[in-house]
DNA sequence: TCGGATTACGTGCACCGTAATGATC
DNA sequence: GATCATTACGGTGCACGTAATCCGA
């Protein structure tokens, strides 16, 4: 076996052409890389030079362990890289989350069961989040349904339930329920984080328009000064309390009402045991 | 960069199972590679194993490492290899021939040319030659005709005309030349290492029989005491002299009669530049 | 009690850098 | 004289081995 820092050095050499650059380069002696180098042609019983005196050039050998060895150092490189984003994988844990509300909690139930692991959580509103989890970039997925497939273990967490938020002059402000359809093509404000709402909002309501708020709090002001109606959901209102001078009337569409779902592949269910028994003993309270 | 020492030792503990048994397979002490294994985890920036006070295991990361590790090891290995071959490959000139007699002198001439090389001949019927010296298997090939391709470059050398030995008694001992076919059917004492003639015989005289010799001198022993045909050419007759109580008769076969070339590719003409003005100096004289 | 891993400690040598030499432009 | 490679030489850091310790079967 012939170490790699004389590949290393040896590369370094083709690249800069004289044993002074390089050395200088590598931040070695000269004297030292040309031991190196006579090492090097020692330890694989082949000459690589061409020496005239005072310059040395790579023969055609030469050329080719250069070759050899930038493909080697490259291989190294990548072999570590992957070692350790492998480790990275593995000390964190990654949830992909429909639902922005439940993310904050779940983020430290999960840091409390897993010390020292890092927790990584995004909030999509990509349909396709089952299939992530199936291709490994997320390793817990928070469903707005209990996906389909033998593949995959879930359970039911906290519901959730769309409201419309009107000021009370708004025409429709006095129903007792609203259909997504009967508020299509009016102007909502509308918080751009919003996980898979979003999808549901454009699909019902094609030819409304939605002013987008990245900033919550710039969302919540302008609710409060506006005529546009807003969403919101009964867990918000639980949690944050109600906006004053709005009317909150529920969606009936079936589709407002879901029942999030922790989910996790079968092939890890043992592994996450605990995330799942809190979720129960939480959900049966 | 992880010195590649490190990742030897580490397959070696997978190998073996315990420090202790792979630091005798590595020759050396048992806490020497414990710290190694502790240096390469802290170079890789990753744990690898799981410590149990008394046991030491892989972990995950581990064996996905060792997995690495060995890929990296047989590159390495393979290109060292590769290198020697290409190495040895360099310093020696690999010359195929059809003809056996013109081999010695060619190869004598070769070592004068280009000390330092080393000179490997072969003896070979395979009338793919010209191929084998494309394909970089020989760089010099004697052949028996001026190949054909625009990639080749030949110069005529010695000519030779293959003879029947026959002893007075034999039927046919008085003619003044033979075809092939007039003998066909015949038993034959035949030297196995005569490169093309082996070929030319077997496809004319497809029913005749060969009694074949690897040793020349027994072959010599058998054609002095037998009434077998044999088979000399002008060549051999000029320089060991002619067999007593045998008559050699000409065959009249055009293929009978050859002039060998000795043959490069085009790309490396200027290379043996040396060897054909040799071939075409004796050759004029 | 033995086998295995780690820690402690002293040592040697492999490799480095500085200096000197040789060679070429 | 400047640049570049090699050889000579002295110093040192680092990885090694021995010994000791700890732990578990």
């Amino acid at each position: 076996m012939i170490e790699i820092h004389l590949f290393e050095q040896l590369a370094a050499f083709a690249d800069c052409g004289t044993l002074s650059a390089a050395a200088e380069q590598l931040h070695i002696s000269q004297p030292a890389l040309s031991r190196s180098m006579q090492r090097l042609e020692e330890e694989l019983g082949v000459s690589l030079f061409e020496r005239q005196k005072s310059r040395l050039t790579l023969n055609e050998t030469g050329e080719l362990a250069v070759r050899y060895a930038r493909n080697l150092l490259l291989q190294e490189e990548s072999m570590i890289q992957q070692l350790r984003d492998f480790d990275r994988k593995r000390r964190t844990i990654c949830v992909g989350s429909c639902a922005p509300v439940l993310i904050p909690d779940f983020a430290t139930l999960l840091s409390r069961l897993y010390e020292g692991m890092t927790i990584s959580t995004e909030l999509t509103g990509d349909p396709r989040l089952p299939e992530y989890l199936r291709e490994g970039r997320y390793q817990i997925a928070i469903l707005h349904e209990k996906p389909e497939g033998e593949d995959f273990y879930s359970v039911p967490m906290e519901s959730e339930h769309l409201y419309v938020t009107l000021p009370p002059v708004h025409p429709l402000a006095d129903a007792d329920g609203l259909y997504l359809k009967d508020l299509d093509g009016q102007t909502f404000l509308l918080y751009s984080q919003i996980g898979f709402w979003d999808e549901l909002c454009r699909r019902k309501m094609p030819s409304a328009r939605f002013l987008l708020q990245q900033d919550i709090d710039v969302l919540g002001e302008l609710v409060a000064n506006s005529a546009f109606p807003a969403f919101t959901t009964d867990y918000i209102i639980q949690h944050t309390g109600e906006v004053t001078d709005r009317i909150a009337i529920p969606i009936l569409d079936p589709e407002a009402s879901v029942t999030y779902h922790c989910t996790c592949l079968q092939a890890e269910k043992a592994r996450f045991r605990q995330v799942f028994e809190h979720i129960r003993a939480a959900h049966s309270r």
